[in-house]
RNA sequence: GGCGCUUUCGUCUAGCGGUUAGGACGCGGCCCUCUCACGGCUGAAACACGAGUUCGAGUCUCGUAAGCGCUACCA
């Protein structure tokens, strides 16, 4: 029987999502809406060492301005709820007992020191079959005595009870069959004496189960578990309705070693997390995608290329598009090195898709900053659309269209030398001349007069219309000069120039 | 050390036995042009290595190497 599709995405708390999650979730959620499934938001926080407070309240934060929305969680609610690891203790122990009356796990009371002891003691010491019957656990010690050290409030651990010397295989939807024996796996801890919950392996079985998922989407970090986690699942007698497994490649950093990390971020110069975040202890502030000017939609664009493609060339698609078009058999095993330029372009493109008066919008706290006050959303609208063209991000948007609100006091000295020669003041006293008796000073009738005043007169044109331009911007760089000029105004285009010719001077 | 995964241009990748090995980012050139961009065209740039299977291997098998991951009472 087909069963629907159930996925789950299950960050732990302790800190801010880390980009490569973002990636993880994102693929869990178009597998999901691709098949009419469904996804839950699962918050795994049985590490009570690393909860770091506002991590959860982040994480919903991030998923809501990238448009990744959750069937179930937390916030959501839902029929299998609780949501939230710590709320469902009773749950995970009555689980537990299941397996110790199994003869499936057992009990354990040696001390984390003593188990450092014996891995000093040991090269490669693992508590597996061959070792466990040398340490103190409910194998080696008469059932009486493991009744009255419980009784006496001694610590104790459950251990998964591995039989060696089988073959598990774990079928991965990407990777294929990854088969591997039971001997090399230890009797991992189910539960933690520490902080009296199960460790993820057990939480994560148990919950996946109960909560009928149905594939497991996760990072490559997980494979090697994975056996672990099938072997949990014969042991509970839920062989029939393990889900499938998936393992994601992982995200590398740019510069060669190892897997994408928190610290990366601001060490390489671009952020790692989707928010900026600020750290509650070191208060430490970390960037963010959001804050970095990125548009949603550009992040998951460039995130789902990343480990997955179409099977065709193209590159823009839009969150509906990467659900209709999702597949495992696209996905690709090696990880990815995360590539910053290619992230900056797919902004690139999606600012370019924007309308100008949308973009408008977003300049006005960056002008608003700048002690400029625009009510003209018409003029802006156009300023934006003139130089949109050549814009990454949003804050971009100034450096290439200041001039259109402040006239330049500086001139590019690059510019000045090859482009303010003799006779320069003369010739633009002249241009003035020619620009006061244009009556129609809009683009289109501007260009022809000037040009034709330029042409008539054999000047040559590079010449005139870069002084023009030095004096007008202060560089020889931007959009049309006719569309500034219109936008400036005859009067203060006027202004600009005497400004010029009295204030350009060659460099000795 | 052990176990596992991976391996096509610098990077992201297409390729699922026969291709001039394709696309994109970045980089160079040309065109457009008053400049800088955008855009268009274009160039340089890759099958880790070695065996084997096959008429034929980037594609299949094995080995080697390298990279990565895991190896906690963290997830």
């Amino acid at each position: 029987m087909e069963r629907k599709v159930r996925v789950r995405f299950a960050p732990s708390p302790t800190g801010p999502l880390h980009i490569g999650g973002v990636r993880t979730a994102l693929f869990n959620y178009l597998f999901a809406r691709r098949h009419g499934g469904d996804i839950i938001l699962r918050i795994e926080d049985t590490d009570s060492n690393r909860f770091v407070p506002g991590a959860e309240d982040y994480i919903n934060e991030a998923f809501a301005w990238l448009g990744i929305k959750f069937d179930e969680g937390v916030r959501e609610g839902g029929n299998y709820g609780p949501y939230r690891q710590s709320e469902r203790r009773d749950i995970y122990r009555q689980y537990v007992k299941q397996l110790l009356d199994n003869g499936k796990a057992y009990i354990a009371f040696d001390t984390p020191e003593e188990l450092e002891a014996k891995r000093a003691e040991i090269a490669n010491f693992q508590y597996d079959a061959k070792t466990r019957g040398m340490m103190r656990n409910s194998l080696t010690m008469s059932a009486d005595e493991v009744k009255q050290r419980i009784d006496n409030g001694e610590k104790y651990v459950v251990r998964f009870l591995i039989e060696p010397n089988h073959d598990v295989t774990v079928n991965d939807l990407v990777r294929g069959k990854v088969v591997i024996n039971s001997s090399i796996l230890d009797d991992k801890v189910l539960y933690k004496s520490a902080d009296d919950l199960p460790t993820y392996h057990l939480a994560n079985i148990v919950d996946d189960h109960l909560m009928e998922v149905t594939h497991v989407i996760r990072g490559e970090e997980w494979l090697p578990s994975a056996p672990l986690h099938v072997l949990l699942y014969e042991a509970f007698g839920w062989a029939d309705t393990m889900p499938e497994f998936v393992h994601l490649p992982l995200l590398l950093k740019p510069d060669g070693k190892g897997k994408l990390s928190k610290r990366d971020g601001d060490r390489l110069g671009f952020p790692v997390f989707p928010l900026e975040w600020h750290d509650p202890k070191s208060g430490d502030v970390a960037s963010g995608y959001r804050e970095s000017g990125y548009l949603p939609q550009a992040v998951i664009n460039f995130l789902a290329l990343l480990g997955w493609n179409p099977g065709n060339d193209q590159e823009i698609l839009s969150m509906d598009e990467l659900i209709s078009l999702f597949s495992f058999e696209h996905c690709s095993k090696s990880g990815a090195k995360f590539d910053f330029e290619k992230g900056k372009w797919f902004n690139h493109k999606y600012l370019q898709e924007m309308s100008d008066e949308a973009l408008a919008q977003l300049y006005l706290p960056i002008l608003e900053e700048k002690g400029i006050k625009c009510d003209d959303m018409a003029k802006l609208s156009r300023i934006v659309s003139l130089v949109k063209g050549r814009i990454n991000f949003v804050k971009d948007l100034w450096e290439q269209s200041k001039f259109f609100f402040e006239a330049p006091t500086t001139y590019a000295e690059k510019d000045v030398r090859k482009r303010w020669k003799d006779g320069m003041p003369e010739l633009m006293e002249a241009l003035i001349g020619v620009l006061e008796g244009i009556e129609d000073f809009t683009s289109v009738p501007s260009e022809e007069i000037v040009l034709n005043w330029i042409t008539t007169n054999g000047y040559h044109m590079g010449n005139v219309m870069n002084a023009f331009r030095l004096t007008v911007v202060g560089e020889c760089k931007g959009p049309h000069m006719f569309d500034i000029t219109e936008i400036l105004g005859k009067e203060e285009t006027i202004r600009r120039i005497r400004t010029g010719i009295a204030n350009i001077k060659l460099p000795e």
